[in-house]
RNA sequence: CGGGAUGUGGCUCAGCUUGGUAGAGCACUGCGUUCGGGACGCAGGGGUCGGAGGUUCAAAUCCUCUCAUCCCGACCA
């Protein structure tokens, strides 16, 4: 492609909306532009990394033996109340009516409409398994859209089902994925882990999240520094080990009310009693569809609303508004305490060891000090309730945790039977006997990927792509369009790359060359091949990588073989991927 | 939905406190000079100051409402 004629409308300046490193510098490179709050559209350079992304994943899928389907965007809300995501879904979910008031929705994603399809054809084991996919335009109604294309609500998705005859088959095929997963975004240059997550609304009972590491990420991942254990946060467990010794300490026989006005939160009481947080206990009043119940932790600790649900058995989790609180339970928020609460607590597994502790009265602006687990209160629901720490214990080996942060770019889950029992995808067995079929899902946010991609690959100078995404591999710069011998030589240049089949971007712009300088810095095309007057007087082009931050080689004009086997390299390193 | 902030030529922003001729840089058009890391000169085009209402002789500026966008928390590829 001549730059000169090509719709790449770079960016000098930042624009204002945009505050992480790969949003600002999509938007300075010309690959997107925003049309609403999450809403984007591609320009033709951020499409062709789009397609670069979508490439790799269509080539790995195709490979693992999944095949490419198109389904609708748009969806009946019929299926959708078969499945019971209709309400369950939130307002995440964009609905709409038709001319005859029927309710349709934008699919978020497509569990529905696949069952539907394969309840339709598949009716014998002989035809499992199966494993369809497609790329698509999905719509969440995100409540905070951000970021660029990290969460737009329009978004391009890989999302793939697999549909097996029983769960040792359905594990195969998540295990066939994850490896598709795990070469697709090698392929993509980047530097991810798979982790243990939480199946959210999708459901199921068995999930990875393929995150990339990186600085701006919404997720947190803990990850052991000495095995391969590795799990969002929200999942996280550590391996607990009570301090015996801190427990006896038994000062007074019974707690002590202490008033203590306007300290409503652990640091204030903390500061109030002059102690460390850890010594005070931190109680939470949460309401689900079980009724009201009282969450008990160290003060230090967050509470990991995942963890409560689980231990609960709750379909779903809140924080009730203290005004709620007041009415309906009689508690006084600031001042909550475990101790004669009505309703059922639930206690960490760290507060038996915390000896004497200070907790809430149950009274407005009132403590109690001296107050002592197994004496004053109790719990038959003693679990591991809070978020897990940097330093902590890994579950599976004497390793200890470390936390980073990512984005999350490939999801797959292991859906079960859920799907396919709503919607009666069923499958006669060898024995003649009905089944459902058993299901598992796999997303991919190819915007998202992109996004990372630079998120991971960038300097001060602008973005530097992995080979096998960059939208162009090489950035030709004709420094001296008036000088005949040097165009004329970029030309034939410009020709070969494209007889090679190298897609190149010809910088044949009537700038200055420090403009050209800049904008290729800016686009990251990983090889940067420059011919001036002054080297096409030396009988030289000079070649720098990107990437690298490399030195400038020169090869002479009149043999660029060492220019072909540098390209033969790049795209043998790009395509060779390690197979178990 | 809470909390914080911002809306002024295509982009980045000043002007607002203390009401009185709408400004700068970049970008754009023309001409000339330049030409190896975002050049310079001259001459141009382009703005209902997010929108509505109000106060006032007079509103970008003060007041009310509204819309949009961005940032911090609950959702997720």
């Amino acid at each position: 492609m001549r730059f000169s004629k090509m719709h790449l409308p770079t960016l000098k300046e930042v624009p204002a909306e945009a505050e992480v490193v790969s949003h600002r510098l999509m938007l300075r490179a010309g690959m997107i532009r925003r049309l609403a709050a999450g809403i984007y559209s591609y320009l033709p350079f951020g499409l062709m990394a789009l397609r670069n992304v979508e490439g790799i994943v269509r080539h790995e899928m195709n490979r693992a033996g999944a095949q490419e389907v198109l389904l609708p965007a748009v969806q009946p809300a019929e299926l959708w109340q078969e499945s019971e995501r209709w309400d369950f879904y939130g307002k995440e979910l964009l609905r709409f009516k038709d001319r005859h008031q029927r309710n349709f929705c934008f699919g978020p994603t497509h569990e529905e409409v696949i069952t539907d399809l394969i309840r339709h054809e598949i009716r014998s084991y002989r035809q499992l398994p199966l494993n369809l996919y497609q790329v698509q335009t999905k719509f969440r109604d995100e409540i905070r859209p951000r970021f660029g294309l990290m969460r737009g609500r329009e978004f391009i998705m890989k999302d793939g089902y697999s549909f097996d005859v029983d769960d040792a088959a359905s594990t195969l095929s998540y295990q066939n994925m994850r490896e598709a997963y795990t070469r697709i975004f090698t392929r993509c240059g980047l530097n991810f882990r798979a982790v243990e997550a939480d199946s959210g609304a999708i459901g199921g009972n068995f999930s990875h999240e393929f995150v990339v590491l990186a600085d701006s990420g919404e997720d947190a991942i803990a990850s052991c520094t000495k095995c391969d254990y590795a799990a969002n946060v929200e999942k996280a467990q550590s391996r607990f080990v009570g301090d015996e010794t801190t427990s006896s300490a038994v000062s007074t026989d019974s707690p002590e009310a202490v008033a203590t006005p306007n300290c409503e939160s652990i640091d204030d009481v903390a500061a109030f009693f002059k102690v460390d947080p850890a010594a005070i206990i931190k109680s939470m009043i949460f309401e689900s569809d079980l009724g009201f119940c009282m969450v008990v932790v160290p003060g230090d600790r967050e509470v990991n609303e995942l963890k409560v649900k689980a231990a609960l058995g709750a379909n779903w989790l809140e924080v009730p508004p203290p005004a709620r609180i007041a009415d309906e339970l009689d508690l006084p928020v600031g001042y909550l305490g475990p101790i004669g609460v009505e309703i059922p607590v639930l206690v960490d597994r760290q507060v038996p060891y915390m000896g004497e502790m200070i907790c809430g009265a149950n009274r407005h602006g009132y403590h109690l000090r001296g107050a002592c687990w197994g004496r004053d209160f109790k719990s038959d629901r003693v679990v591991d309730l809070v978020q897990v720490h940097a330093g902590e214990f890994c579950p599976r080996c004497d390793g200890s945790l470390q936390i980073d942060r990512g984005i999350e770019v490939g999801h797959i889950f292991k859906l079960g039977t859920k799907y396919s029992e709503k919607l009666k995808a069923t499958f006669l067995d060898q024995d003649g006997k009905e089944k459902a079929m058993v299901m598992g899902c796999y997303g991919i946010g190819v915007g998202r990927t992109v996004a990372a991609a630079i998120e991971q690959n960038h300097d001060e100078n602008g973005i530097t792509f992995p080979y096998a995404i960059a939208p162009f591999k090489v950035a030709l710069l004709n420094l001296d369009l008036k000088s005949e011998d040097v165009t004329l030589f970029c030309e034939k240049l410009y020709q070969e790359f494209l007889n090679r089949g190298i897609s190149v971007l010809y910088d044949d712009r009537n700038e200055r060359p420090g403009v050209k300088f800049k904008d290729a810095d800016l686009l990251g095309m990983p090889v940067r091949v420059t011919l001036g007057r002054k080297g096409f007087k030396r009988g030289i082009i000079e070649v720098k990588l990107r990437q690298a931050d490399a030195e400038v080689q020169e090869f002479p004009l009149d043999n660029l073989e060492p220019l072909w086997s540098l390209f033969t390299e790049l795209q043998a390193n790009d395509s060779r991927i390690t197979l178990k």
